[in-house]
DNA sequence: AATAATATGTAGATCGGTCTACTATTGCGG
DNA sequence: CCGCAATAGTAGACCGATCTACATATTATT
């Protein structure tokens, strides 16, 4: 569905408030009527599907990250460093796609929890990745904020330094034994 | 003014793109001709103000954390006190004024520029609190992006458990040597 | 009187959404 | 193998609402 990819691009570059379903529709050539017919919710469903594609591209390079061996602080090393390279080949006009949703979605609403979702997903991901060499249990959700927090940045900065940044961080915080 | 108050909490909640000025003037009670008197550059003018408002409200809890006295490490976990004080008194319903603008900017726009400069003083004052007890420069940065993953999260979770565990992170990035 | 600010009216574009019509594909009884 | 009905999907006109912005008063203030 060239719909969704759209969206999800968009998206991640202006928000979703910040996207017409008319840009949508002209940028990947569907007609109205399409939209209505796969989307029957309109345009929150076809955010809701952007969000969900845009987080399994993230969750690819995690996967990528975490079974191109080595122990958890490499993969989330290579992690940090693939995020930075999506981010450099957009011209960092992007950051993460799930974060532009949750930063304007109503609390409690739909979107909301769709992005809490994905983010517990990817903190159960990180956490199984540390567990194992036993570090502390918040250790995953710190990994994730610092995270988060770097993309912002290296949006804003249009730098990977933030990220590269983050990535020192990290292996400091794995560090304590 | 009433209308950049009313703009910026407006931002914080739902982002600029979902914010119309027609509810700004109606929650503000002010005239459509006020705002295009005092704002002639329209929205986006009053979008900049409510920035620096809602950029203005954070700064005031970094310098009330910095002046209270104790190490650079125990003005940070306050400040971020403060910042889950202020996530919890707004139902999370907020999160960063900043981030909000900053992940639909366009990338080179004006506000994207404001954001980068409203960021880059935070970021020196942080800087200038960790260096006068000898840590790396990078730290600043490092302990900026886990604030703000952390404000993410503790939006998109409604709890401040992600800035009190961010707080414990900073802990100990500081403490290694 | 002159300026500052308030107070509306309205223009023109765009928004999300619904509607009907059209085409392609599929399933099926003979 | 045919014919036909049912379904899936495309296509775009259209609607009311809302958006930003501008234009034109009117009222305070000095």
């Amino acid at each position: 569905m060239r719909m969704v990819g759209v969206m999800a691009e968009a998206v991640e570059e202006k928000g979703a408030a910040g996207t017409g379903i008319n840009e949508v529709l002209r940028r990947s050539g569907a007609p109205r009527g399409s939209l209505y017919f796969h989307f029957p919710g309109g345009k929150d469903e076809l955010v809701e599907a952007a969000l969900r594609f845009g987080a399994g591209q993230v969750e690819e390079l995690v996967l990528r990250a975490a079974s191109e061996g080595g122990g958890a602080a490499d993969a989330i090393g290579l992690l940090i460093r693939l995020l930075a390279d999506r981010q450099e080949a957009a011209g960092f006009a992007k950051g993460c796609p799930v974060a532009a949703v949750a930063v304007e979605a109503p609390p409690g609403s739909e979107l909301a929890g769709v992005c809490a979702e994905i983010y517990d997903g990817w903190e159960s991901g990180l956490a199984a990745l540390l567990a194992a060499e036993g570090h502390p249990e918040e250790t995953a959700g710190q990994v994730l904020a610092l995270i988060e927090g770097a993309l912002l940045l290296s949006r804003v900065r249009r730098s990977r330094l933030p990220l590269e940044s983050a990535a020192r961080a990290v292996h400091a915080l794995l560090e304590r034994t």
